[in-house]
DNA sequence: CCATGATAGTCATGAAAGTGACTAGTCTTA
DNA sequence: TAAGACTAGTCACTTTCATGACTATCATGG
């Protein structure tokens, strides 16, 4: 019951496409969440035949057509039951850490080359987030809008996967540095 | 294949029972991976089978006999092949984010309560995560542990965690600020 | 005029992760 | 002296996630 919630909040931003949703659950976009179009598709039936959702098909010219989603008052129920149970605590379950775990064990050069690219991927990400924020917030200071608009719910997920990325940035640099400084110190014995 | 290779680089440290993996792998200490007794004994037996680890029994007197596990040569090597391989990018998956993405459309007190929850959680981590970062590194300053020490996997990840953690408590004490903030400027309206 | 790429989805299947309930002896502490 | 926690592990089951392959149409660029 994880993805279900995901996607209910997602609705909340207005009526959406699945292809839309698809969009926003990008590995390379999700700010709080990510998914497969699969995954998507199939979560919306699910929730839409339990009246958490409603769709309403549109046709369209010159494409496919598609079906809106929207939440129905079940489902914003549903949304605040979840906010107010218990949430388990999360962890980072990255398979980077495993390879750096193993670090002493296994060749520097493969695992200092997956880290530059995790590296390049946060260095991406930040990018990204920054812009989504300077979006959402439009003219306004980041104090003020969080003070004064009226949906800051996005904009602060988004924050954390900012620090997140930022977090991962740094701790890929350091890791490399670390290595590579270990590489000069063996190569001298 | 994910679990697998977070035992098999936990057996690097050398002959571990099940039990001791379930106390390594468990919410309150993983630094790299989280994993429940009964996925791990799972595990356990199938690498067994896979002949990636060998296990041999203990017989003890005043408790229930056990077995180690050891890394075997076939384990190593997989562990080395996963480590060269691409690993996939991460991201937060965290049932609190989606909240958070929700909130302003649900009851911000209990939202605050989750969040004092986290941040209180995340406190205690990043105090065991300080501990666990002293008694690895001796007497010897980090710089200098990470230069010549001949272990330093599991401390890399452990200061990953770490960093991880100081970034959940931040966020959560900011967006409590935030949360508050706005209550008070509503109820003045 | 053909190859991409975007829009908009579906189906089937497998792998991974999580949950609840249970055994059984020992050690500690109120 | 009884209750609870610790050691050590097992069985059965469900839910969630992920993967690959596939169908269409339209627009754009070379």
């Amino acid at each position: 019951m994880a993805l279900r919630h995901a996607v209910l909040a997602a609705l909340l931003e207005g009526e959406l496409s699945g292809y839309q949703l698809t969009k926003a659950f990008d590995l390379g976009v999700a700010n709080f969440w990510y998914a497969q179009p699969q995954q998507l598709y199939a979560e919306l039936t699910r929730l839409e035949k339990g009246r958490l959702i409603a769709g309403r098909e549109v046709i369209q010219e010159a494409r496919p057509n598609k079906r809106l989603f929207r939440l129905t008052d079940a489902g914003l129920a549903e949304l605040e039951e979840f906010t107010a149970a218990a949430a388990k605590p999360s962890f980072i379950r990255d398979d980077l850490l495993v390879k750096v775990q193993a670090a002493d064990h296994v060749d520097s050069e493969a695992l200092i080359a997956q880290l530059s690219e995790r590296a390049a991927f946060a260095r991406a990400k930040i990018d990204l987030f920054g812009k989504m924020l300077r979006s959402m917030r439009g003219d306004h200071t980041e104090e003020e809008f969080l003070r004064h608009g009226h949906r800051i719910g996005p904009y602060l997920t988004c924050l954390r996967g900012l620090a997140f990325e930022e977090g991962n940035r740094d701790w890929c640099e350091h890791t490399i540095a670390v290595l590579r400084e270990r590489q000069k110190a063996h190569v001298q014995h």
